[in-house]
DNA sequence: CGTTCTACGTATACCGTTCTACAAATTGCA
DNA sequence: TGCAATTTGTAGAACGGTATACGTAGAACG
């Protein structure tokens, strides 16, 4: 027979809540007056507005946002993390935060875990649940493949410098600058050989931050004539293949003066390996990394990052997704300036 | 009338996608039947499942998550975070995420920036959004509005201990023993001048987790005669309020010969403070934290703690929460032993 | 004074699902 | 064979908003 479910009607366990229908009875007058003046439309009158406003606060009406979403709008907008873990995600969500508390907005989280089919069923499971933009973090996606969600949707990603595409809009620091700043950082403290520790690339990603900031490595490496120095490791960034590539290069003969990490999760590693294994930091090692993270402040630490401003990216990637939404279609790039913040584990080099 | 415009008027920019009777049309069936595939309902043959999920997969449909939250559920889980920063939360999203892996259903996150206001706003956006049910993480709510909470929709909380309320689920490590742990440690090590570092709560909270891991030391120090040793400090979770305590206690006369962190970011900045202050840890100061987490493992920190197991703890609220929207309205309280995982900040004291 | 604007409101057709009520076809059984 | 029971499928009314199309006053204008 199966009656048996007893809380399958719509009224289930848990109660109702005001509609915009009570709301227009409450108030005497029409749904769509009530819509208006929800949506802040043309063609309501002052004493209308108060009106309903009024029988809006009494019911205690709240619009629903499924229902909204079938329509127009469902005030939410998407963001995609690659992982929590990483503290430099974090800032970036506290700037979407900031900048969408006082609109409608709502921006939800979702978490790939560093996985691509992950990445690629969350950004599906969002579009289903009808979120007005997307914000990607960091996405693992091609560019070929954020451009077509671009088409699909507004579309705003942080950490994948490609402005030559015209269908989603893009924030970043300038990582070829950063790098750079790295660079000239360390050679002004006297350090001459400098080795990246860089990110292994899966052939179908493309340009994510690493590759820039390679290329403001090598340029600056240039530029200082240090070509013969010039050593770029790259690795996956699982736990297990950065700890045995980074013990390996600390054992080796040929270890490096100074280590630049393309992140700070790597140069944490790096100096809890070089610690163990009785090489001070930077007396041994010099190590500098890339984020400028919380945790870069702590004295056992006290790392050399460069601060790439997360919470600006944040409030930039919220103002450009809401732009999307009201009707920009020209895709928009916007670009912040890092800086680097100095500390004690890239301290000037003792001459020998 | 209304034939079929394709583009169906209002799709602005952004093309349409498949909807229920675009697959009963490609099936040949009605849109009912298609429906109940997709619910897995009563009174499908096989071969219209097998019909309908070939149109399916052709026309590559997504059920619409706003139109079935109209109706039913919306198949996505509303997570409440206080704050990304705490390396602990990841730990239990990791398990949320993977016990609903396999599901329809999706985990969305909301952060909160420890604020209540902000917490408040967040869980209603999540009503609004037709969430089918709530998983609030370490919330700042009363019990008392956790538990109006409950009577509206299925909620599980974790870090939030009450046994005896009857609207909502809880998932929590088992504190006191986790702290006894802790204690029983440190005096084994040959520590007896123990004090603990723990949260200042608000007036509108009532029973975080803190509150267990302080019973947890009081007790574990009075089994072993300690009572004149038993001290507790209490501050508010900012980074300033926190670091002049320590600043303060390890200046002091009586700096203690252990401290016990209610969170390993606590202890973090201990190490630092100490380390900054020519301190060694544990020659000087053993300290151990609260979490177990990422940071705990680098040789810098070396951090005795405690793993409450974040994984499994979003792992079983999730399957709670499952049972809630599947209909069990009886609480349910799961209790997961913690383990204390021990590392150099708290070695064998050097007897005077 | 008739006509055209403009400002303000309302009626109502959707949006894409779910799910109840019911019809039709098939099976079971005496 | 007749009739009830079961199985399989369909029609269509919600759900709670949005937004288009339209009606109705006054005001402005010639």
């Amino acid at each position: 027979m199966t009656t048996g479910q007893k809380n399958s009607g719509k009224t289930t366990v848990y109660p109702g809540r005001a509609t915009i229908r009570n709301v227009a009875e409450d108030a005497g007058v029409s749904v769509s007056a009530v819509s208006k003046v929800l949506r802040d439309a043309y063609g309501v009158s002052d004493a209308l507005r108060k009106q309903v406003e009024a029988s809006i606060e009494k019911l205690g009406y709240r619009p629903n946002a499924s229902a909204r979403g079938m329509r127009g709008q469902s005030y939410t907008l998407g963001v995609l993390l690659p992982d929590l873990r990483n503290p430099f995600f974090p800032e970036i969500m506290a700037g979407v935060n900031s900048a969408l508390e006082r609109t409608q907005y709502q921006p939800l989280l979702g978490v790939s875990q560093s996985a691509i089919s992950i990445e690629l069923a969350l950004i599906e499971s969002m579009i289903d649940r009808q979120m007005d933009a997307l914000i990607l973090i960091a996405p693992r996606l091609s560019t070929t493949e954020v451009e077509k969600l671009g088409k699909r949707m507004p579309t705003v990603v942080l950490g994948l410098h490609n402005p030559e595409n015209t269908s989603y809009d893009t924030v970043n620091n300038d990582d070829v600058a950063g790098a750079e700043f790295v660079v000239n950082h360390l050679v002004d403290q006297g350090y001459r050989d400098i080795t990246m520790f860089s990110l292994e690339l899966s052939p179908a990603e493309d340009s994510p931050v690493s590759v820039q900031r390679e290329i403001g490595y090598e340029r600056a490496m240039h530029a200082h004539g240090l070509d013969k120095q010039t050593r770029i490791l790259r690795r996956e960034q699982t736990m297990r293949e950065v700890q045995t590539a980074v013990r390996q290069l600390l054992e080796s003969r040929d270890r490096p003066e100074a280590l630049f990490c393309w992140s700070d999760k790597i140069a944490f590693e790096v100096i809890s390996i070089a610690t163990e294994m009785g090489l001070s930091v930077p007396g041994d090692l010099a190590v500098v990394g890339y984020d400028n993270s919380l945790f870069c402040d702590l004295a056992q630490n006290a790392l050399t990052s460069v601060d790439q401003f997360g919470q600006v990216l944040g409030i930039q990637a919220a103002r450009l997704a809401l732009e999307r939404i009201k009707g920009r279609t020209e895709a928009e790039h916007f670009l912040v300036q890092p800086r680097i913040v100095i500390r004690n584990s890239s301290r000037a080099r003792a001459s020998r």
